[in-house]
DNA sequence: TAACTATTCAACTGATTAGTTGAATATTAA
DNA sequence: TTAATATTCAACTAATCAGTTGAATAGTTA
């Protein structure tokens, strides 16, 4: 084998990540799975895929070692292989926020809303969370919650949030997050709740930009 | 817009990096970007492709905005438009090794080669490198040396590493470096010092992964 | 001005890929 | 054992992509 041959090898070896970032959906799949290890049949229904063609797009991620998975009665589970894809994930995301105006703008309009929203960045969440007003609330799927949130959250889906909404304190003022920075969750929390007359806000981050935060801290 | 319609957005954009990533010469090329900035005819012999699928490849990088290019004379000269292409090239060569083995071996076979080779960490070079006995040796062309280089070293490209041997004091210890890990110039440069007699080693790092050596320190 | 150089564009071919549909497999529960 | 459920596989279509070739463009030098 030659330099050149060697070279060749190696670039096509890198590719196969690549390659199985190249299709929205996957990078989707990564994104839920980031959260939490889920069923087939919970990716298919959160992607809006065919089984089938989850289960294909679930091979390619496989294929590339990016998942892996093991079976619980006839369910099979997949979740990330290496927490590295998570820095992967947002590599490209804060890539693609600096050189690509329009992600910024769609996420304006769609997840930040206007001034009526109220939005709070993790930095001034982690110096008034002790204030002791405040109670913070994780809208995702309960499994993802279970799998790992930020300290101090309870959970109320979205979905439950309307029949739950006695959980939540009169008084305080409510936090409420979800899977990150392009998760629409909070923004509908937040809106379910003001109408209902909470004083509420969106939290700017979800598990993972909470462990970066942290990370950093000790670093 | 649903929130369908917003994520399937929010994704394709993301792809517009993954697309990108998915072939091996685009890759190469965006390697060899990150050593310094070079003009589409460099590019094309480095990477061994026609000017024309160059070109083309540059386009799609630039598409994706992870390069950028201006004019000097009548050459167009590209660079990375941004520094997190750097860690983006990081991570995926970091998940590919720890996922897939087949790059360890055919790393370990060409560039490490066997024990006859001897290796040096960035760690251990940063211990020794004040003890006055080494040449520390930049292999790179001199564009990518003038570029950016290792505190200390000195430049002589492989393609005339016979010629300037005297540029290196006899009874130094000689440690070679190129562009990281995957190349191959620093290998050549240490088995052709130590066949004229030399005490040589091949530095296991690249400009790169320096910057990140010392980056870490300071936080 | 003309000749030269570096780069890009346009048109084409062969290969690869996303998504669909329906059948096949494998595990569980009755 | 049989029926039910979850997942995968196989075959197909339409779309996209890498690389080639040759022509067009634009900037430089004489």
């Amino acid at each position: 084998m030659d330099a050149r041959a060697f070279k060749d090898t190696i670039y096509s070896e890198f590719t196969r990540i690549g390659k199985v970032l190249s299709s929205p959906k996957r990078i989707e799949l990564l994104d839920l799975l980031s959260q939490s290890p889920k069923s087939v049949e919970t990716l298919s229904r959160e992607t809006k895929m065919s089984i089938a063609n989850t289960s294909k797009h679930l091979q390619a991620l496989l294929d590339a070692r990016l998942v892996r998975y093991h079976k619980e009665k006839n369910f099979v589970i997949y979740q990330l292989a290496n927490p590295k894809v998570v820095d992967l994930l947002f590599t490209i995301k804060s890539i693609a926020e600096e050189q690509i105006a329009d992600i910024n703008i769609l996420r304006e309009e769609f997840i930040v809303r206007d001034d009526s929203l109220e939005t709070m960045e993790l930095e001034e969440w982690e110096n008034r969370k002790e204030e002791d007003n405040y109670v913070l609330i994780d809208v995702r799927p309960k499994a993802e919650y279970l799998s790992g949130h930020l300290e101090g959250a309870i959970s109320i889906p979205i979905d439950e949030l309307n029949e739950h909404l006695k959980k939540i304190p009169k008084g305080k003022e409510v936090v409420a997050y979800c899977r990150g920075p392009y998760c629409v969750y909070a923004t509908e929390a937040v809106e379910l709740l003001q109408s209902k007359g909470y004083h509420a806000s969106r939290l700017e981050a979800g598990i993972h930009e909470w462990n970066q935060f942290h990370e950093r801290q000790f670093h």
